[in-house]
DNA sequence: ATAGGGTTAG
């Protein structure tokens, strides 16, 4: 194969040691190991699985635990002499190895190898992690290590966390030692914050039919929570029905998940509303119940309403906390009244509180947004002499507040400092900035950094918004070379046009700017849940369409219906 | 032992 120069790849090396070792020739297998080393194709679990397996079949089981043991540092050796980069793959294809030939300890050990690299441990690993952990019976370990994974906010949990977590605990029980209504609790709490609420009520249901352990108010405040935070109202109120007939009586906990979901969704109105059953009831609200209202009214920018909150919940004796400040100076920012705001920041301080990076970033922004760009820098400058990290959060806002004050070039470097300093940017600081260059006029930016992206091996595929950003650089540019490519592959990809960039898309056909043939491209891009909406819209719309754009015929109607649903011109 | 407040692109 070499003399006649076909490619030897990882899966030919793969195939052939896997060939050897069922022969009984695993010296021989091992001889391709070291051909794999010189050729720097790096070994899988698969590879160290047949050579391990093919030691115990040729009964050298001595050998092949010394070879396990040698396995992982002889590796590194190996790979660090031959600049085989050890990457994050390695570690993780390691640590999986480990895992699954019950030596979860040395698994473990493999962890710490990463943090001392600074290879920051995903998703997969900690699941390997717990995973090894069940299959050797340490499932309290493996409930401990999963605590720690949620608390320490270390990673995301996945569907394949959650189930080998519920494997553990069907394990458990099977030893005699039974899951509890808090073991549950546990991971239906984590299930409902990762939005996999249905697996939540399978998981309640096996609780309650297959167990017969009930549910206490602290489960379904989790499931509430979870509902309201999908939006899925019906159910959330179902489910506090439930509750007050099975005999649980909500706690104050529970209408402040009401309470603060109403304001998130701005019906304050409701979570007043709220508030008085909950004071019909003899529960009094705390502090977290004020915080969530006078965030509810300072998001809608009613200011005035949200200082009077503030007073009675002073004059009620409780101490606001940097929450309650936060709120308030999030409100002045947002409604551009930054005197106000700024006033607010100082006395922060003065009333004893820790100014944090959250107050920071909430500042920084209310200064961009007013085109203070100067005194949100030295207030950049001033977090960091004060010893507070900034955090991705921190950098967005620097990025969009630049973009929008038209320093595209500032933004660049200071993303470019980013990338030096290791800090993790992703997807949402791209758009941004393909944005940002695109509305400074800089298609030429805009088109290098959707590139970057788009170009193999990238850490983040752009997603949806990516797309829609970087189109509505092209059209406002009008520049229309890649339009109808980049449309074909939000189709491949799933993706859907926004309302922005829809209406650009409109506008500019109609104006004869773009050829109609486009539409039904377009059309396929208008997210289905809107095609079947109100068909009772249809005269008027066609109406405004004839207005707007007498060429188009109907073809794209439902599409011309969306987009008048989402301009909400109905 | 398990649950609830603040900042985040278009």
């Amino acid at each position: 194969m070499c003399a006649l120069r076909v490619p030897v790849s990882h899966c030919t090396m793969s195939i052939a040691i896997k060939c050897c070792c069922q022969l009984y020739r695993t010296n021989d297998a091992f001889a391709l190991l070291g051909f794999c080393f010189r050729r720097s194709i790096v070994p899988d679990v698969f590879i160290f699985n047949a050579l391990l397996d093919g030691l115990v079949h040729e009964d050298r089981i001595l050998e092949a635990e010394m070879f396990f043991k040698k396995l992982i540092k002889e590796l590194f050796k190996q790979m660090c002499a031959l600049r085989v980069p050890v990457s994050h793959c390695t570690m993780s294809i390691a640590i999986k190895c480990c895992c699954q030939l019950y030596r979860t300890n040395d698994a473990f050990a493999l962890l710490g190898f990463c943090f001392r690299r600074s290879i920051v441990p995903d998703v997969f690993i900690f699941n390997a992690l717990l995973d090894g952990l069940v299959h050797e019976d340490r499932i309290l370990e493996a409930e401990m290590f999963f605590k720690k994974l949620i608390k320490g906010k270390l990673c995301e949990p996945d569907v394949v966390t959650y189930n080998t977590m519920i494997k553990g605990a069907l394990l458990m029980e099977e030893k005699g030692c039974k899951p509890n209504v808090v073991t549950y609790s546990t991971i239906i709490d984590s299930l409902c914050k990762d939005k996999m609420i249905d697996d939540a009520f399978k998981l309640l249901k096996e609780m309650v039919f297959q167990k017969g352990i009930s549910p206490n108010v602290i489960t379904y405040n989790s499931l509430i929570d979870g509902l309201c935070n999908l939006g899925r109202w019906d159910e959330a109120s179902k489910m506090l029905q439930e509750m007050v007939d099975v005999g649980i009586s909500p706690d104050v906990q529970t209408f402040n998940i009401l309470v603060d979901a109403f304001c998130k969704e701005g019906k304050v109105d409701e979570a007043e509303n709220a508030i008085d059953i909950m004071l019909e009831r003899g529960i009094v609200p705390d502090m977290v119940t004020y915080n969530a209202l006078i965030d509810g009214y300072c998001l809608r920018g009613e200011m005035s309403k949200a200082k009077i909150i503030f007073d009675s919940m002073v004059f009620r004796g409780l101490v606001p906390d940097i929450f309650t400040y936060s709120s308030l100076l999030n409100g002045y920012c947002k409604s551009l009244k930054i005197d106000e705001a700024m006033d607010l920041f100082n006395e922060i301080t003065r009333k004893g509180l820790k100014q944090d990076v959250v107050t920071y970033n909430t500042m920084i922004q209310g200064l961009f947004r007013v085109g203070h760009c100067g005194a949100a820098r030295r207030l950049f400058d001033e977090m960091h002499k004060k010893g507070l990290k900034p955090n991705e959060c921190t950098y967005r806002v620097i990025l969009e507040g630049l973009c929008n004050n038209h320093q595209i070039e500032e933004a660049l470097s200071m993303f470019h400092l980013m990338g030096d300093s290791k800090l993790n940017f992703d997807i949402f600081m791209y758009n941004i900035l393909i944005d940002g260059a695109g509305k400074c006029g800089k298609l030429d930016i805009a088109r290098l950094l959707f590139e970057d992206i788009t170009k193999m091996e990238c850490d983040f595929p752009p997603n949806n918004v990516t797309y829609c950003v970087i189109l509505q650089g092209y059209l406002k540019n009008q520049y229309y070379d890649d339009v109808e490519i980049l449309l074909h592959e939000m189709d491949g990809r799933r993706y859907s046009l926004d309302a922005t960039t829809l209406s650009l898309f409109l506008d500019q056909i109609a104006a004869g700017l773009l050829d109609k043939t486009l539409l039904e491209l377009i059309g396929k891009l208008v997210p289905k849940e809107l095609v079947e909406r109100k068909t009772a819209c249809f005269v008027p719309c066609w109406g405004w369409c004839q207005l707007r754009a007498p060429a188009v015929n109907c073809i794209s109607f439902c599409f011309w219906i969306c987009t008048c649903t989402l301009l909400h011109i109905i």
